[in-house]
DNA sequence: TTCACAATACCCACATTTGGGTATGCACAC
DNA sequence: GTGTGCATACCCAAATGTGGGTATTGTGAA
């Protein structure tokens, strides 16, 4: 079998080379390369061609989050694992957005980590519990607001991208109805505009 | 050590028998209660109060996505885990959206059919590995658009709510520079509105 | 090197859309 | 029987969309 070849970017020297260790010591498994900094990285990640890059977010020089972003696009297939000790809603989600794949807390057990490479190199996305649970969080609606049924509906197609003319055509109302539902929807969710109304239910996840 | 409490609604009697069983005979997880359809679950689910609830999508009556939103209104803090066939998007999302946490696909072995349970349990949010990699897709942007950088960080300010003014005050530019941008903006998103833009950006994770 | 092209920045004029205000009426629920 | 959601209508001012136009800069191709 064909081990799968795992890359590193940590700038503790002690974790970098117990991962290293212990990659080249589990059979399965092999470490191509590990570096301290994303910029050394972004520079010989090619030639190692990894199957699998393992990350850690904080790091000095260039970010983690930016690192992910230059390294995807550099090699679009790579999967890539943040290994970090921040559960911290906006790291997680911008390192999401930048390109990983994974998201594993640094208290993971050495078997776990092992387990979540294998994961993710077979198509799977290896979480920490506490982070998939806020991924999953994020797709949750808040589905209390003081918005009416009809409103909604008129929010809905407002967040489609629709005008007064076609949200009126579509619910077959008068242009003037329209007007005063999104008169209303503009109060409750203190906006004064079509596109300030369409970020608001995007932030407060209201489509 | 007090067993989980699971309550189950699967149409297909032998699989419900099955899952009952299991439940039941396994040490740490008790079955509470096991259901053919939504309707007489949302009945009786509020006095089993389980700690979670395991359910399959497609189901007589209503459906498995309306279920759970129901379900979830009665009891917020119950965690529901989707065990389905189907791993399409929509569905997927869907059920994420109203209210689901966690979501494994049918042929997932009854161990870990139990490891996941015992995971929602703990706060994780258990899913099955081609699923975990759909919701996290869904975060990624789709980086290369032919957007110029400057007109993405105009479409940025539009999608936070930003009007001609403010848009031309965040970037020292006049009003008329904006226009025009946004012009160009439209014509490469095909579109002819301030919120059709939004929307297009939003659909197209240009954002 | 010159030419074309895209990105950036600015302008005008005109039609349409939108936002804010105020008002009326109906139906249903509490 | 008072409140709320829903539907309609009107006016006016401001913002936006449409369709032109000009100019500078840099990049890449011919």
């Amino acid at each position: 079998m064909i081990p799968i070849s795992v890359s590193l970017i940590e700038d503790d020297a002690d974790i970098r080379r117990g991962l290293a260790l212990l990659l080249d010591n589990t059979p399965g498994f092999s470490c191509a390369a590990a570096y301290g900094d994303c910029e050394s990285a972004l520079h010989e990640i090619a030639d190692d061609s990894p199957d699998v890059l393992l990350m850690d977010i904080q790091l000095p020089g260039m970010s983690g989050i930016e690192g992910v972003r230059r390294i995807k696009k550099l090699l679009p297939e790579l999967d890539i694992v943040m290994l970090t000790i921040h559960d911290d809603d906006k790291r997680v989600f911008d390192s999401l957005c930048a390109g990983a794949c994974g998201y594993l807390v640094k208290t993971t057990p050495p078997a776990k980590i092992l387990e979540a490479i294998k994961e993710v190199y077979n198509g799977g996305a290896p979480m920490s519990a506490s982070i998939a649970r806020l991924v999953i969080q994020s797709f949750q609606k808040s589905s209390d607001s003081n918005i009416s049924p009809r409103e909604q509906e008129i929010l809905a197609l407002l967040c489609q991208g629709k005008s007064y003319k076609m949200i009126a055509a579509a619910l077959h109302l008068s242009k003037g109805t329209v007007h005063s539902h999104l008169k209303k929807i503009y109060k409750k969710l203190e906006v004064n505009s079509m596109t300030e109304a369409v970020a608001k239910a995007h932030q407060e996840k209201l489509v």
